[in-house]
DNA sequence: ATCATAGGGACATTATACGTCCCGGTATGA
DNA sequence: TCATACCGGGACGTATAATGTCCCTATGAT
């Protein structure tokens, strides 16, 4: 197989630009269904009248349907898309993005989807389809999961589906408030994704500041320490990265810790640690839960994170990690070998 | 892969065609190096402009070269041809063809080249291919040949090269004038194939019309009783397989013998003898070399014939021939494998 | 010297792809 | 209930690419 597809690229490469195209719609239109053209084209960055003219073709090989709401993929574009899932990821290079990445971050393992999330929505998605495939590889029924929060970890969230992998898997939070929005609360999206997988979840319910006593007789409490306990014993990791000075700009951050995360050139945050380009931590925001020394203790640690703009917060982030599995799309990993 | 393929085709329904078409292309070159636009567009049969814009592309990718002499394979071109022999065989279902063919014609060995004799007319070249290809996988030096006549295998013959496993070895008629032009005779193609392969060859210089006294004496010969005892103790036969009612016409058969062919429903012929549809002998061409008798004692015995139009003939024919090993194409095998 | 054959340039003629504009139908929400 | 936004699809003139046709010069064999 392998060499059916080098063999095409140098005897047709014309003709792979084409089947790039069309899987790239099938692709969209299975994320984003049921959608329209004019929508369709503006997300792909194509125009009208050639996703017009690709789209009935398609059509015409039974590939996708159309009615008033718009397009959607047929049961055969359906197995269409999961039978060249793989040749795509190769002939897009995606494989060559992975290996030559792992190298390069020294990290353990490394998958990039297509596309770029900067520029292309549904790219996030993507992310967290593939993110979660990856977590039913490594989950066994029974564990338990942290979720930590943010925009592209409620992606994940979003795509996850029941399976029997996932029987009796519990989900909590990795950690306490961060400042968020609620919809980017790991309380949130951790039990979003507990709903989408049909499995439990535990919630953990603390203020986002706290004073040293509080916090002391908090985590005392029974519900909160028993999570907290939980939280302890997981088995898998599951957060996002983000830029230091966006994520502290989202979180209303007060403006003398800004002001330190500035000053230390902070570019790297995850579940509340800001680090600089070395990976250093220079700040981190004092709550419950997953801390830093634990990660090396946890058995299976997911970093999700795309769009060429985290490229750098990526690379500073991972040099803390290295054993994580890195989940990034295109538009990252090209950053991220480029220079 | 085969699914793989499937998906492709899917995606682009033309994937194939135009691998084919590139493929034959590298392929033919690869064969007639140093070779002109205007000779190749010819023996492909496709017109000259389209070739052109073909090579062009191919010259781009960097799989052949042009210089004042013609156009050949760069290294890299060679690599790919290699590397598609197999591919392309798979990829266009003749493995699938083969099995089945010998299967449902319960025969030793099948061979399927892509194409369809009746359309294309190089694919008799192809076929000719093949079978050289199958003579020098079973013949050892010092062998003898039986070579009969017809087109194609004045085509085998056309493509015949030397290989140092043809050293020695004895190309000779498998019988006498059957009636057919010249360039058809036994004799002529069984001469072009020992030139082409370097090798030695005899002849059998016979008249075609034969009383059954000359016949009897002219055995006796000694230039003719020596070739008639070399050709006994060949170990490999060649020959082609006719349609009945056409070979005779083609040999200028006596009307009476013609009645005789056509009133016994003859629809196959081989080395002048003609077939039933259930392959029984309904009438033969007097004359001396290897008799029908002799076949089941060589060693190889190989038939070539192509063309959806040669179907019922190869099916009948080789019913006498069990432990023939068959060289055909695709369309003379889809014929067959589809009633 | 001649002739056949080589690659490549030039250009008119298609066939195809594409941009653009429009229409009627159907959800959705004010 | 009506305005609105989005849906697929028809229509048509215009780019763009593929192809047929003809010609040129260089080169090697005879």
């Amino acid at each position: 197989m392998q060499s059916l597809l080098e063999a095409q690229k140098k005897l047709l490469p014309d003709l792979l630009e084409v089947m790039q195209k069309r899987y790239q719609i099938l692709h969209s239109i299975s994320l984003m269904a049921p959608i329209g053209r004019r929508a369709l084209a503006a997300s792909l960055g194509m125009s009208e009248r050639v996703l017009r003219s690709e789209t009935e073709f398609l059509k015409g090989q039974n590939l996708l349907s159309t009615d008033v709401s718009g397009m959607r993929l047929t049961e055969e574009g359906q197995a269409l898309l999961h039978t060249l899932n793989d040749l795509m990821r190769e002939a897009l290079g995606l494989k060559e993005l992975e290996t030559a990445l792992k190298q390069r971050l020294n990290v353990a393992r490394v998958v990039v989807v297509a596309g770029d999330s900067d520029r292309s929505p549904w790219v996030k998605k993507e992310l967290g389809r593939a993110c979660v495939a990856c977590m039913k590889e490594q989950l066994r029924p029974g564990d338990i999961v942290a979720v930590a929060g943010g925009t592209t970890m409620a992606a994940v969230a979003e795509m996850m589906t029941p399976d029997p992998k996932l029987a009796d898997v519990l989900f909590v939070p990795a950690r306490g408030g961060l400042g968020e929005d609620v919809e980017n609360q790991a309380n949130t999206i951790c039990a979003k994704m507990a709903e989408k997988a049909t499995g439990r979840y535990r919630l953990l319910h603390v203020p986002d500041q706290l004073s040293g006593e509080a916090y002391a007789s908090l985590i005392e409490e029974p519900a909160v320490k028993e999570v907290l306990e939980l939280i302890q014993s997981c088995r898998m990791v599951v957060h996002g990265i983000g830029e230091a000075v966006t994520m502290a700009k989202r979180r209303k951050t007060p403006p003398v810790e800004m002001e330190k995360i500035i000053a230390r050139h902070a570019v790297a945050e995850a579940f509340g640690y800001y680090f600089n380009e070395h990976g250093d931590v220079v700040h981190k925001v004092k709550t419950v839960g997953i801390q830093l020394e634990n990660l090396p203790h946890v058995e299976h640690v997911i970093a999700v994170a795309g769009g060429a703009s985290k490229a750098k917060a990526i690379q500073a982030y991972i040099k803390r990690a290295p054993h994580s599995l890195l989940v990034t799309d295109e538009g990252a990993a090209k950053a991220l070998v480029g220079d």
